[in-house]
RNA sequence: CGGGGCGUGGUGUAACGGUAGCAUACAUGCUUUGGGAGCAUGCAGUUCGAGUUCAAAUCUCGGCGCCCCGACCA
């Protein structure tokens, strides 16, 4: 992508009502657009690293053998009373309103009924179990304080997961292979030294749950963590389990985080309700035993910025960088061998099929420089003068201030 | 939802109740060119509605919006 093309553009100075670095950061190099409070839009950039993201969670997701489907937005009420779920009594964020010819629908905050009414349609016998299905959507919660920049609004994209058992013991083994693979997300995202699993309470679902709650002034919960084994438990049942879970260990340690993903044990609680069932070997009927899962994507990249930015600007990890080099050109006085052989590396390297964001802006190098730092791509390569007669690249990361002079060659073997 | 703070060009900021100013961004021209260049010219603003007043960005009331603390967070 030529920068000069990118419609987004960085700017000098930060709306002063951002107190959130998330929200600052993002905004000021051009991520995201703030809506309204709590409500934020991706810009190119932004949308690329929850790409990014989302492929990262894809993968894993996947791997235990997940189904990737998409459900709706609007959901209708009636399974929603089915389950209790749809008086604001309940439920106080629904975001509701009416259909023009009649009737209520609601914006899903969570899609535990509706696909549970789907797969009365596909669970008849013991062999269509186990299965799980996942999605990425959008989901809708009508949040009374939005806060935190990315990290709490109103409408944000979610990956829910819901697996499907034929009783608790299925179910325990899918709950485990979903705990490894969502430590193996955090981890290629850059945040899984911060990041630990925590026993917390269930909600209305199940007495206790699991989140993966991340290390960050700018959460809003907190933990006691155990620092020998990389665990944690949530302030809300530190009454109940006031020590290590692993290996009793009594002195915990209280920090503020972020919860970036939670899983829960549902069991048969949505699907009595909604008479989700299927026949045993015995030819029995047994109700489905079933586990839901969820990450915010949005909160990973904000909590990213949160955990990884410095005073000059964000610094991504490689595996969710909007792209994998930034290309500078240093067009002095008379640049167009500059130009020229800046625009033949920019090609190159895309037929190698690297991502490379190139700033052939005709602007001065200080401008440059700054905006590179602040979008926060992982490598930085400067072409000019001084460069083409070196014949070599001027090679710099993000995070380090030491500038590598490489041959092409040489510089393609450390992407790899 | 309770409490607090705040709404001025795109962005950041000034202005005692009395001419809305500065910076930046943007546009044009010239000079410049390795860490957000200089000069000149231009474009662009008081959140909305009532009220007080000869006169309101400024005071009062209300709406809308934003931020922070708390409550909430399936």
């Amino acid at each position: 992508m030529r920068q000069s093309q990118l419609f987004t553009k960085t700017r000098k100075e930060v709306p002063s009502d951002e107190i959130a670095k998330n929200a600052k950061l993002l905004i000021q190099a051009g991520y995201v657009h703030k809506e309204m409070a709590g409500v934020y839009s991706f810009l190119p950039l932004g949308l690329r690293v929850m790409n990014k993201i989302i492929g990262i969670i894809r993968e894993e997701m996947n791997a235990v053998g997940g189904q990737e489907l998409h459900l709706t937005a609007l959901q209708d009420p009636n399974v929603w009373q089915k389950s209790g779920r749809w008086s604001d009594e309940a439920v106080d964020n629904w975001f509701k309103t009416k259909v023009k010819v009649g009737g209520e629908v609601g914006l899903a905050f969570t899609h535990e009924e509706p696909l549970t009414r789907i797969m009365k349609d596909h669970i008849r016998s013991y062999k269509d179990l186990p299965f799980s299905a996942y999605q990425f959507q959008t989901k809708f919660r009508n949040e009374t304080r939005a806060k935190s920049g990315i990290l709490r609004g109103r409408e944000f994209l979610m990956k829910d997961m819901y697996s499907f058992s034929r009783h608790e013991k299925e179910h325990e083994v899918f709950y485990k292979k979903a705990i490894d693979a969502y430590k193996k997300i955090f981890t290629r995202s850059g945040i899984g030294e911060e990041t630990y699993l925590t026993f917390s309470s269930g909600g209305s679902f199940s007495k206790y749950s699991h989140e993966f709650q991340t290390l960050t002034l700018a959460g809003e919960d907190t933990i006691h963590l155990c620092e020998k084994c990389s665990v944690a438990v949530n302030e809300e049942i530190i009454k109940d389990q006031s020590a290590c879970p692993e290996c009793g260990n009594k002195k915990l340690a209280k920090k503020t985080s972020v919860e970036i993903g939670n899983i829960f044990t549902l069991g048969t609680r949505f699907s009595e309700v909604l008479d989700l069932a299927y026949l045993d070997e015995k030819g029995e009927k047994q109700f489905v035993f079933m586990g839901s899962y969820g990450i915010g994507p949005g909160r990973i990249m904000g909590t990213i910025v949160e955990l990884l930015s410095d005073e000059k600007g964000i610094v991504w990890p490689a595996a969710i960088a909007p792209f994998q080099v930034h290309l500078i050109s240093i067009i002095g006085a008379n640049g167009e061998d500059v130009r020229k052989e800046g625009d033949g590396l920019y090609e190159r390297l895309m037929k190698k099929g690297i991502d490379v964001l190139y700033d052939d802006r005709d602007i001065r190098p200080g401008e440059k420089f700054a905006d590179s730092d602040l979008i926060g791509i992982p490598t930085r390569v400067v072409i000019s003068e001084k460069a083409i007669k070196s014949g070599r690249l001027e090679v710099k990361g993000r995070k380090t201030d030491t500038v590598q002079m490489l041959s092409e060659p040489d510089f393609l073997k450390t992407l790899s």
